[in-house]
RNA sequence: GUGGAAUUAGCUCAGUUGGUUAGAGUGCCAGGUUGUGGCCCUGGAGGUCACGAGUUCGAUUCUCGUAUUCCACCCCA
C-alpha cells in the first residue's frame, strides 16, 4: 500500500503556506480595490456542465476529468477549471438580475487528469476573475488591467501578454470554412492529431506543434482577417483601452486557446521562467456561456491564474514573499516556574504578542539555544526570583541588551523596544 | 496519451567493479556542572538504499515490473 500523495498532488507545508497567504491577500485586496467579490463554488459539478461549458471539443473533457458516479448514480466531475460553475451559481443564485456589471473573484483548488510536469499538477489552484454583463471592450481591458497591476504590485516583471481576437460565432465559422479551404488540399500531408482537428477543430491545426503542419500553418488565413464589423471594432477598442493604461501587448493571431467557450478576445500572460508550462495565466471573452449553462445571453469575461505557476515565477524573480512568523519573546524557566512562564505567555499572547515557551522539559541552556535558533527577538528568564517579585530581565537576542521590567509592563517594552 | 532520465538519512548528495554492522555535510535531540543563545567540542536518534518479483551461495548494486518525480512532446493554469 502506497500511502504516499497521489500523483500529481502535493503538500504545502508552513513555509510554502505563508508564501501563498501573501499571494492571496495581495490578489484578494486588489480585487477588493477593483470592486470585485468573492465567489465559491462546489469542487464538483454535474458532469454535464462542464461537458456543455467547457465543450465537447477541449481537451479538458476529452480526457482530462475526474469523472466519478456517486451512489446516487449521478455523473459527477471534480471542477477542471471555474469559470464554467461560477456561472452556473450566477444562473442559479439569481445574480443576474442583479445591477450589472456582476464581477467575481475566486481562489479555488482544480482537477485534471493530467501528466506531470512542473508547473504542471493533478490538484492546482488557480486565482480568477469572472465580469458578467458587460460587452464593452472596457470590462476586457480592466481584467487584463487587474492582472498588470497585480503583477505590478506583487514586483513581478517580464510576463509578456499576448492578446488575439477569435471573432464571435458568426465571423469564427466563416473562418473556420477559410481554414478548412486552406487545408483541405493539404490534409493528406498532415499529421495524425490534425486530421481529427480538421473535422473537430481546424482552429487547433494552427498551433500544431509537428514540424510540417507548423510550416502550413504559417501560409494559413488568419483568424483577424474574417473578423466582422463589430468584431473588429471590439478588438481595436480592447486594444485603445490597453494602450490607455499603458500596457505592453503582442498581438498573436495563432494564439487559441483550449476552452472551447471563449469568442472574441483571448489573451495570456508568459513567462519563461516556468518551464514550458510558461502560461501563468489565460483568460477571455465568453459571451454565450451563460445561455449555454441554462440562463440568457449574457456577455461575460474572465481569467484563470495558475498559483503554483505564479510561485514558480515569483521565486525565480526572487521575489521576497516573506514567509516567517518570528517570535516577539521566547520566556525561559525551570522545572518549578514552567507553569508561571505559561501563564504569563498567554497573558501576552492575548495582548497580541506572539510568545512562545518552553514546553519540551529542556534546561535553561537549550532553552536559549531554541529562543535563538527560532530567532526569537527577546527572552525573558524566568526564575522563582522573578516570579517573587514579579519582575525580570527582557534581553534582546541580537546585541544581548538587557532591560530589567516589571512582569506586568512586558508588553509595553516589547512595543517599543 | 508518446518518448527519455532519475529515485540512498528530514534536506543536499557520495558510495558499493555483487560480499560482515551503508557514509558525508546540513538539520534534529542531548551533554560540555550549579540561572543565559550565536562559535566550538562530544555523544545520540534517524535509512527494509522507492516498492515488488527474478538471476545468484549472496542484490542497495544486475534484469524485469510497478510507483513517484523531472525533461521533451501533447496540452494548459
Amino acid at each position: 500500500m502506497d500511502l504516499r500523495a497521489p500523483r500529481g498532488t502535493r503538500d504545502i507545508l508552513p513555509e510554502e503556506a505563508a508564501k501563498r497567504q501573501l499571494l492571496e491577500r495581495v490578489f484578494e485586496d486588489i480585487c477588493r480595490r477593483y470592486g470585485y467579490g468573492e465567489i465559491r463554488v462546489p469542487a464538483f459539478e454535474h458532469t454535464e456542465l462542464f461537458v456543455r461549458g467547457v465543450g465537447d471539443a477541449s481537451d479538458i473533457v476529452r480526457k482530462e476529468m475526474y469523472t466519478f458516479e456517486d451512489k446516487g448514480g449521478r455523473s459527477l466531475t471534480l471542477r477542471p477549471e471555474g469559470t464554467a460553475g461560477v456561472a452556473r451559481a450566477f444562473v442559479e443564485g439569481g445574480m443576474s438580475s442583479r445591477p450589472a456589471p456582476v464581477k467575481l473573484w475566486y481562489n479555488m483548488n482544480m482537477f485534471r487528469y493530467e501528466k506531470m510536469q512542473k508547473g504542471r499538477y493533478r490538484e492546482f489552484w488557480q486565482f480568477g476573475c469572472e465580469v458578467f454583463g458587460s460587452e464593452a471592450p472596457q470590462a476586457d481591458a480592466e481584467v487584463i488591467g487587474l492582472l498588470n497591476s497585480f503583477f505590478g504590485e506583487l514586483g513581478l516583471s517580464g510576463i509578456s501578454l499576448e492578446i488575439n481576437s477569435i471573432g464571435c460565432p458568426g465571423c469564427r465559422e466563416a473562418y473556420r470554412e477559410a481554414l478548412r479551404d486552406y487545408y483541405r488540399p493539404r490534409l493528406s500531408e498532415m499529421c495524425e492529431d490534425c486530421q481529427v482537428r480538421f473535422d473537430l477543430n481546424p482552429l487547433r491545426m494552427l498551433d500544431c506543434k509537428e514540424e510540417h503542419c507548423h510550416l502550413l500553418a504559417a501560409d494559413a488565413p488568419v483568424q483577424l482577417d474574417y473578423l466582422c464589423g463589430s468584431c473588429k471594432d471590439h478588438f481595436d477598442g480592447v486594444k485603445s483601452c490597453l494602450d490607455a493604461l499603458k500596457i505592453d501587448y503582442i498581438v498573436n493571431p495563432r494564439m487559441v486557446r483550449g476552452l472551447d467557450y471563449y469568442t472574441r478576445t483571448v489573451f495570456e500572460f508568459i513567462s519563461s521562467n516556468v518551464g514550458t508550462q510558461g502560461t501563468i495565466c489565460g483568460g477571455g471573452r465568453y459571451d454565450g456561456l451563460i445561455r449555454e449553462v441554462g440562463g440568457f445571453d449574457m456577455p461575460a469575461v474572465g481569467f484563470a491564474m495558475g498559483v503554483e505557476r505564479l510561485m514558480l515565477e515569483a521565486e525565480a524573480q526572487e521575489i521576497n514573499l516573506g514567509g516567517e512568523s518570528l517570535p516577539d519573546l521566547y520566556i525561559a524557566s525551570f522545572p518549578a516556574t514552567a507553569a508561571p512562564a505559561l501563564a504569563l505567555a498567554q497573558d501576552l499572547i492575548r495582548q497580541g504578542f506572539s510568545v512562545e515557551t518552553d514546553i519540551m522539559g529542556r534546561s535553561l541552556r537549550a532553552q536559549m539555544k531554541a529562543a535563538d535558533r527560532m530567532r526569537a527577538r527577546f527572552t525573558l528568564v524566568l526564575g522563582e526570583t522573578e516570579v517573587e517579585e514579579a519582575k525580570g530581565k527582557l534581553r534582546r537576542l541580537d546585541d544581548g541588551e538587557e532591560t530589567e521590567t516589571p512582569l506586568a509592563a512586558i508588553g509595553g517594552l516589547l512595543e517599543t523596544k
